[in-house]
Formats: C-alpha cells, structure tokens, sequence
DNA sequence: AGCGCGCTGTGAACACGGTCACAACGTGAA
DNA sequence: TTCACGTTGTGACCGTGTTCACAGCGCGCT
C-alpha cells in the first residue's frame, strides 16, 4: 500500500455513509454492528461491506461483528484531516446560499471557511453568518485558512477561470455546480454535481422503468 | 433492443451532456462534428464517443463526422417524451429555494411543475414564480402537472415517508438530496445527490493526490 | 481518375468492481 | 467439554463498461 496511490473513489464513497451508519448506532448504544447491518442501511451487500472493511484493514470477529466506536475512529482517521477540512465557496447566488446554510452551521469535520462572489453589492455582505469576500482576496483567504477544497457556485462561463485560479492558489479539490466540463491539472480532484443532467436521468430511467416487478 | 430494457446508465449521462456541446454547436453554426471533439468537451475518449452513438444507432460518415442537428433531435427523441418532463420538488428551504430558482425560469424540456412544504407559513406563499402547496394537495396535482419526477429537499428524518408517498402518488422517479438511503419497490428510480458525500470525497483525494503529474 | 488521409464502425481484449462460496473461528448452549 | 451456529476474511469468478486496433470507406487533392 503506497502513500499517494489511496482507496478506489467508490470505496471512499461508502466509508463516508457507513459512518452515518455507525454514529447512529452510537447513539442507540449499540457497541457492534455486523456487515449485513451496514449493508442493509446502504446500497450494498454484506460481502461488499466486508471487502471494503478488509481493504481500508479493520478486522472484525466472527460471532460478534465490528466494534463501532473502533471502526468510527478508523474511519475518521483516513477520511479526515486532525484538523478537519476547510473548504471555500465561489459564487454566492441562489445554490451558494443553500451552501452556505447547510456547511456554515455544521460542526463536522468539514465546513466552509469562507465565500466569494464578484458582484459589488453582495460583497462585504453578510449571508448565514459568513462574510462575502471580493475575489482579489482568495489568495490571502486560502493560505489563511488552510483551505483545501473549492466549491464552485458561479455560472459555466465563469467556472473554468474559477477553478483555475483557485488551483493557482494551491487547491487541489474541487465540487463543481455549473454544467461544464473543467479542463484542469492531473493532479486535481474534480467532483461534477450536475443536477440538471440527474433530473434528465432519473426521467429518462422513470419512462423506462418496466411495469412493476417488487 | 427490447422497450423496457433501455440504455445503459453511463450511455444516458453522457447523452445528456452530449446535447449541451451540440448545441452550442449549433449556436456557433457547426454544422457537424467528429467524435474526438465530442470527447474533448467530455470526461472522454473518441472510442467511446463512437460506441455510445453506435450504441443508440445513429450514424455519421467517415471524413465528415456527426451531423449536429440530425444528433442533437435523435438524443431528443431518446431523452425528452413529446411534452417535455414535469417535476414536483418536495421541500422548498435553502436548496429548495434554489432550486425552485433554477428550473421555474429555464425554458428547456425539463421543469419544477409545483412545489410543496410541509410549514404553515410557507405554505401559500409563491418562490420564484411557483406557488408552494401543501402536502394533501400532491395527489391532485401530481394527476393534474403528469408530474413523473419527484424532488426531496426535504429533512433526512423525512425523506423515505415523502418518498413513499411520491410513489403512491405514480411517481416513478426520484432526485433525493437528504442525506439517507431510501428504501423502494424496484420498479422507482432513484438519483441520490449527496452533496456532504462529495466534499468529503473530494477532500480525501485532494489530500492524498500525488504531488504533480501533468 | 487515382491516391492518400483521417474518420467511422466494431469485434476482441481488457480492467475493474462486485459477488460467490467456503474455510476458519469464536461464542453460547447443552 | 463438546457441538452447532453464525459471522468474518478472502481467493476465485463474473459481468459490465471502457479501450484497443484495424478494416472499410468517402472526400479532397493532384
Ligand atoms: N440553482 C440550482 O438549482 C442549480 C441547478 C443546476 C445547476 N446550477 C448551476 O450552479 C451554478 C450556480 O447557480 P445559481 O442558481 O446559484 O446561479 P446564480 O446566478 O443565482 O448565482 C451565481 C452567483 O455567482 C456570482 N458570480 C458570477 N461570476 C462570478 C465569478 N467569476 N466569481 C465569483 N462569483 C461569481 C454571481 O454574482 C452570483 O451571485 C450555475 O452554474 C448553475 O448552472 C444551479
Ligand atoms: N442546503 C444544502 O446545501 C444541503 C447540502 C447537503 C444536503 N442537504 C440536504 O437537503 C435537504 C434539504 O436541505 P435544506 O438546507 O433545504 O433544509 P431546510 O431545513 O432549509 O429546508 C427543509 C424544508 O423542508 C420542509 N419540510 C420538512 N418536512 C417536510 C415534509 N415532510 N414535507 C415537505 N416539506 C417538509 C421544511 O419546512 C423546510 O422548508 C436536507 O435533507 C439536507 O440534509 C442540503
């Protein structure tokens, strides 16, 4: 296992639900959960549990399952930072508002440190307790807070600008809103959240759905 | 090629993406294009550009490449039922607002028909153009809209219950933002967008991204 | 008219993630 | 103490989606 070549993407994926999982069965005091549980609770099966246990290297027992505080704590010991995650947002219309709603007031290990926008009026201002910065200030507001992770709100013709300077600025992740696609730097993470391509999806598949099976 | 058993999920997605190049395409009056420019404005390769329009039949011609137009309406045929695809959003607070902002104005194939709350105060009141409902209004107007696509903004404590009456409504498609997996007949299609997941996703391979490659 | 280039269409090979199936083992009951 | 059960850990297998590689062909150039 070498240090810069990590876990396949899908299996990070699932780490970051299981322990949704785990935290609630914490909090019914319920000290160990077994791979059919987990499953049961997230689009997998027991098997897939195991093997995603297995390669991140948490062993459970056989007859009693795996302890949940432990693997909690193992989990959170790949996926987060001591420090937690900084993340800045670019772009604060109608979604970097809901944005800023959702990861100001979270006390996870993962919250938006600051915003940014390009229009005059909105900077300075202030939107769910988080002040809005003009775009000349990112540079110093990234280094400053350690930030590692840019959100991009602002519309497609801006993106790609966007997403470059934040990379100039040292960012190497990103979750991008707008419906393009972002030419960048191998060695930069680009999530695409298109909503607009999901919904097109989902009818299409919904169309297509044969009568009725379960 | 059977009529339930359609396209696969990947081939459906990129159709979707596929569409947007077209058409700016067709706005920059290009009146054909070769596979490689599709996948350059793509996340790929011109193989499988070929195969996906292989895939749903269509043509194009050595030295000349892929009429824009001929395409651009094949994938509409595919994609868009005749009258266009009516959503109901469930939950209208911070990203539901945005939403509601998003996809009330856009003129494309795909829009929020009406939008439903389960607060007193919210209920009655219009966002961005949409009046809000109330939830023992959704059978009548999901009949009423031929809603197909069922949105959930709503809380995750919520979400399944929604859910289910989305289903019980003849909803047979769902885009769900809470952060939960929801438990449905097989015949329902459901998109989750979890938003939480991808940060943190994207945080833990900025983290662990080899120094710089490209 | 003839030639060569560059594209399309596609069978075959490949890679990856997911599933199966089972040996090993700890626990609790008798 | 012994046994039966249920769960883990894991090698082997399988299916799907992606990429390779090349034959076939039309266009434009000479
Ligand atoms: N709202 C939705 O539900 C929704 C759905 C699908 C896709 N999207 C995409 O998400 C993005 C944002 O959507 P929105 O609804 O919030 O749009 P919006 O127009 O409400 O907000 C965009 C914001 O970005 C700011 N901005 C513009 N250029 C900028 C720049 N260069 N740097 C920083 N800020 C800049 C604007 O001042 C504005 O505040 C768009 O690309 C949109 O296509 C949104
Ligand atoms: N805002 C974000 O950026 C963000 C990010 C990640 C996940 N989410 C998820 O999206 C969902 C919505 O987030 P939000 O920020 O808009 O929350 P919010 O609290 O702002 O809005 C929730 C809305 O749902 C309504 N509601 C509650 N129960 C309902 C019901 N049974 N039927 C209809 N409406 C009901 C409430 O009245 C409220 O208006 C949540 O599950 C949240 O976890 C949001």
């Amino acid at each position: 296992m070498n240090s810069t070549n990590h876990y396949p993407d899908r299996t990070v994926e699932r780490l970051c639900t299981y322990r949704r999982t785990l935290r609630r069965c914490l909090d019914e005091g319920k000290p160990r959960v077994f791979s059919h549980e987990l499953a049961a609770a997230h689009q997998a099966t027991p098997a897939q549990v195991r093997r995603d246990l297995m390669t991140i290297g948490f062993s459970g027992s056989p007859a009693r399952g795996y302890d949940v505080a432990g693997l909690l704590e193992y989990i959170g010991d790949i996926l987060d930072p001591p420090d937690g995650t900084a993340a800045v947002l670019l772009g604060v219309g109608h979604l970097g508002r809901a944005l800023l709603a959702h990861f100001t007031r979270d006390r996870s290990p993962l919250h938006v440190a600051a915003a940014f926008d390009i229009t005059p009026e909105k900077v300075g201002a202030s939107c769910h307790g988080c002040t809005i910065h003009p775009l000349d200030a990112l540079e110093r507001i990234v280094a400053e807070t350690h930030a590692t992770v840019g959100i991009l709100a602002v519309p497609a013709e801006a993106a790609e600008d966007m997403a470059l300077k934040l990379v100039a600025c040292g960012v190497r992740g990103l979750v991008n809103f707008a419906p393009v696609l972002l030419h960048l730097p191998s060695d930069v993470t680009c999530e695409d959240i298109d909503i607009t391509v999901s919904l097109e999806k989902v009818a299409y598949h919904a169309r297509h759905a044969e009568p009725r099976v379960a």
